[in-house]
RNA sequence: GGGCGUAUAGCUCAGUGGUAGAGCACUAUGUUGACAUCGUAGGGGUCGCAAGUUCAAUCCUUGCUACGCCCA
């Protein structure tokens, strides 16, 4: 503790709360002393992995709620005296990266293809190694208590290790594949991209409808010698395979089997039948690119074409090549595939083989066309931005049915529990209908494949080149595989490869001992029963001894926070991968949150121009106070809407708290030495006490549930409202030892409480007021070994009312607020009575009463205030109007007398009495009471007004 | 087309089977041993619409309307 005790304040705070320089302060000290993860081996570990951002990204509004909830659980839970761990690193972000550099590189009018792979390799290192502090640096000015001692890169090499095993692993069990099928091509970024990276958006296209002549003389039933075919893309008919019809339409029956010939390639193909073609809709015909279309690929599948004999007419930039059978008319070689469009339109124009499309305009006159406009659901790449064409090309896949199933089983069961519940729904309908993971991509930055070729074109899958090599025989020339995985598939691996695994793992187990898991009775399901694909990558954790690794102590996580927008992207393949090597789920809770949107509710976007930056609300209102926003603000299952005169109205709340923090230190008040409440006899200091307890209990409860709104507000008012508003203002002018040992302790819980919250205003608090054992970050959670004392609660609430009720009166009878007045109470009871002589001084000062007299008040004009069952009665001889008292009483009166009403219909309905919980009766009669007793002291007090 | 969500005070949002709360804004005001980034008091809501269940519905059920998101 040494060097920390330098760090500790002296001297007077100043009157405003200051942020940016205690801000510095203690985010530094703190790191350097290693507090944000302290050593505590024999504690219970907590654990969350943070979602790695992109390395050379900055921080968003969305990062600053996703970090703010994470940093609030884990300063909880370290506060509650647990090996806290939260893991912090970045992710390389294939695609976003590379395209940054590329885009640096093209500014300067410099292009990737000038420099070889490692060339190009070694720039994108140096910009990472440039920007990659910018946004830890961002988390830290955020408050974030990260364990930056770890800090990890998904493509440090320990990293690569695990992605390269896991990749071999999952290919020894026939869970990863080379395939050629259709994939989601990218012809701007020219790599294939995953179904998840597409965005279909809605575009103004047309349909356009065409003849196909039939071949060889042939015609259908009805004389005609073509069929109708229509498309959105007119285009892919120059790598056309065939025509479909409904096998059960009987307009075409005749003809299918017979020939096409495509008028503009000259290409003789077949009618087919095939379910797919609906017969309701167009002319029930429709022409089939395989090669080109995800349903016509299944249709030329059915249709016996293998994919290898599919028609590609498409280079990676989507410009047209030439087909394998050589029959795409030579103008169109080179062409963009929109150019494409228009000339094939205009070619079989000509040709006389477009059908117009022909509609009535409002004086009833054909109009023709060449198409029919259309609204068209357009896939697009989400990173760069251009329409997804379908090609057909060899890509490696990961056979994420399999792997989902574990996964499934593990929300089912509750082993992970997800909340808000609502999007389990989600969660199953994804999972359940998953589509083979297309993982490989045409980018040089990321995690290679480690798979390479022999000359031979056999693949060999293995950890290292030599181990390849070995498979092959040493007389096989080897290349290996130039392609890159997707992001997503090491970023899969973090919540145990950021833990050290596959190195930090038990000893192997022996052959054949794979179907043990968790040894000594794990209560955990086990999703892989005896499936022979799922040998596990080694034996499951230890469950207990002194040395246990950091990947079995922190393995699985105790929760992870993620917005929802990353559910399937990262979420769900943390949960595939996490089951299939650990055999255990990555995480207990998975807790999704919303976005932050403007505050119009628009969302957030860079093209907008609605983007908040959170450092410069940091810099305006400091960071407590943007945290305090982003929880009180989330509730579950909604978008936090962005507000910043909330954020604001939070600054002033730190501020408060500052300020009653100042005026205690000036009255001699200190940090207390106790986590239990100190002895207290005054009615006051013990209601505090219990207004501590009542609020650690719902904190407490709140943070249980995830409810980060709920915990937020339970402190903001108990610090706001009970300790500023009337604890303090009570016990002002009263600073007697034992009221200074209960505000500093009260204090200090509100310190601690407050901390996960407001981590930086709560250290400096923490040290201005005394000498500590150590930093507040350290600390321990309030446990005040007290209880909440009735008496003492009654007494305070029935001084509050007292107050309460006189200020009301006051102010609409138009008296100044500080006159200082009689007051007289004839018949007090014993309680009452006892309240009032305990209290001089609070009855004096916030009152603002000469003491209560316990006689007849003089006759006169009077006002007549209630508290409890005590009616006081104020003479106010040539200050008031009785008119005005009466006026004021009336009103209460009729709001008592209808309350009573209410509660008198409720209670004389027999259903009601008879069917009603007895508690809601009980609580029915003591409301009618009290309302009753009030409207009683009300028409007394009217009455002696005369 | 399928799924999910939202609709409560002027705004942003909590909430409960027993006729509603917060913050901000608004009105009035400035007295008390910190705080005007503050204090005190106040006004303001047929809880989207309709039907049903119930002794009782803002809350549960169904339908409708509007808006948003996801998937196809």
């Amino acid at each position: 503790m040494n060097e920390h005790n330098a760090q500790q304040n002296s001297g007077e705070l100043a009157k405003t709360f200051e942020p940016a320089g205690i801000e510095a302060k203690w985010y530094a000290h703190w790191e350097s002393n290693g507090l944000f993860r302290p050593e505590r081996p024999d504690a219970q570990p907590y654990t969350i992995v943070n979602p790695p951002p992109n390395v050379t990204g900055s921080l968003h509004i969305g990062h600053a709620l996703d970090n703010t909830l994470q940093d609030v659980v884990i300063r909880y839970e370290r506060l509650r005296g647990k090996d806290a761990l939260w893991v912090v690193g970045t992710d390389h972000a294939g695609i976003a990266t590379q395209m940054v550099v590329e885009r640096q590189m093209e500014a300067k009018g410099d292009k990737r293809s000038n420099y070889t792979r490692d060339e190009f390799i070694g720039k994108v290192w140096e910009w990472k190694h440039e920007s990659g502090g910018t946004i830890t640096g961002q988390l830290r000015r955020l408050g974030c208590s990260m364990d930056w001692s770890r800090e990890q890169f998904t493509m440090d090499p320990h990293f690569t290790k695990a992605v390269v095993k896991v990749f071999v692993d999952l290919h020894k069990q026939g869970l990863i594949y080379r395939d050629k099928r259709l994939v989601n091509w990218d012809p701007k970024l020219k790599t294939a991209i995953s179904d998840l990276e597409v965005e279909t958006r809605e575009t103004q296209g047309g349909f356009w409808h065409f003849k196909y002549p039939l071949a060889d003389g042939v015609t259908r039933d009805d004389g005609l010698d073509y069929i109708e075919v229509a498309t959105t893309r007119p285009e892919t008919m120059l790598a056309d395979m065939c025509v479909a019809v409904h096998p059960e339409d009987s307009r075409y029956a005749s003809v299918i089997g017979k020939d096409i010939l495509q008028p503009l390639t000259g290409r003789r193909f077949k009618v087919v039948a095939d379910e797919h073609a609906d017969p309701e809709l167009g002319s029930g015909a429709v022409k089939i690119t395989p090669g080109h279309d995800f349903n016509d690929f299944e249709v030329g599948k059915r249709a016996g074409i293998k994919a290898a004999d599919m028609l590609n007419m498409f280079d990676a930039e989507a410009k047209v090549v030439q087909t394998a059978d050589g029959l795409v008319p030579a103008e169109f070689i080179g062409m963009d595939r929109f150019d494409a469009r228009k000339l094939v339109v205009e070619r079989m124009k000509e040709a006389g083989f477009l059908i117009p499309h022909v509609t009535t305009d409002k004086e009833g006159n054909e109009v023709s066309a060449d198409f029919e406009p259309r609204t068209i659901q357009t896939p697009f790449g989400d990173r760069g931005g251009v329409v997804i064409e379908p090609w057909l090309t060899d890509q490696w896949y990961v056979d994420a049915e399999t792997l989902a199933q574990p996964a499934i089983a593990a929300v089912k069961s509750g082993e992970i529990e997800i909340v808000p519940k609502t999007w389990e729904k989600t969660f199953f309908n994804w999972m359940e209908n998953i589509q083979p993971w297309c993982v490989s991509r045409q980018l040089w930055w990321g995690h290679r494949i480690p798979a390479w070729y022999g000359s031979d074109g056999q693949c060999y899958v293995a950890e290292t080149e030599e181990e390849a090599q070995a498979k092959a025989g040493a007389s096989v020339t080897l290349s290996r595989d130039e392609d890159v995985l997707d992001t997503w598939f090491s970023s899969a691996l973090w919540p145990f490869a950021t833990l050290g695994w596959p190195e930090d793992h038990p000893p192997q187990h022996g052959e054949g001992d794979h179907a043990q898991h968790g040894g000594g009775g794990s209560p955990h399901a086990q999703p892989f029963g005896d499936n022979p694909l799922h040998h596990p990558a080694g034996g499951p954790p230890p469950r207990s001894g002194e040395d246990r690794s950091l990947l079995a102590k922190h393995y699985p996580n105790d929760l992870l926070i993620s917005g929802f927008d990353i559910l399937f992207f990262w979420d769900a393949r943390m949960a595939m991968q996490g089951l299939h090597f650990m055999k255990e789920v990555p995480w207990k809770k998975l807790y999704l949150h919303g976005l932050v949107r403007a505050a119009d509710g628009a969302k957030m976007s860079k093209s907008k121009g609605n983007v908040v930056d959170p450092l410069l609300l940091i810099d305006k209102y400091g960071a407590d106070a943007l945290r305090f926003f982003m929880c009180a603000m989330e509730s579950q299952g909604r978008d936090v809407k962005m507000d910043e005169r909330r954020v604001e109205g939070y600054r002033n709340f730190a501020t408060k708290l500052w300020n009653a923090a100042r005026f205690c230190q000036s009255n001699g008040i200190t940090g207390s030495t106790s986590v239990a409440a100190p002895a207290a006899t005054s009615a006051v200091n013990k209601w505090i006490i219990g207004e501590v307890v009542e609020t650690v209990a719902a904190l407490d409860q709140a943070m249980a549930d995830l409810r980060f709104d709920a915990a937020a507000n339970t402190v903001y008012h108990f610090v706001w409202d009970q300790f500023c508003d009337w604890y303090i203002e009570l016990v002002k002018g009263n600073f007697d030892a034992e009221t200074r040992a209960v505000a500093g302790w009260v204090l200090d819980q509100i310190l601690v409480m407050l901390h996960p919250f407001m981590p930086f205003v709560t250290e400096e608090l923490w040290h201005s007021l005394g000498k500590r054992e150590g930093e507040l970050i350290v600390a321990a959670w309030p446990d005040p070994q007290a209880s909440v004392d009735p008496a003492a609660k009654r007494e305070v609430e029935w001084l509050i009312a007292l107050v309460s009720n006189l200020r009301t009166a006051k102010n609409e009878l138009g008296i100044a607020p500080g006159a200082k007045l009689d007051a007289y109470l004839p018949d007090p009871s014993d309680q009452t009575r006892g309240i009032i002589e305990a209290n001089p001084a609070a009855i004096e000062r916030l009152a603002r009463l000469n003491g209560i007299r316990f006689a007849a008040a003089p006759a006169g004009a009077a006002m007549q205030v209630g508290a409890g069952d005590a009616n006081i009665v104020v003479p106010l001889e040539g200050v008031i109007d009785i008119a005005a008292e009466k006026a004021r009483l009336e009103k209460a009166l009729a709001v008592s007398q209808k309350e009573t009403k209410s509660l008198e219909g409720r209670l004389g309905n027999p259903s009601f009495v008879e069917k009603a919980k007895p508690e809601a009766v009980e609580k029915a009669r003591a409301d009618h009471a009290m309302h009753a007793a009030e409207a009683e002291r009300l028409a007394a007090a009217l009455a002696r007004l005369g």
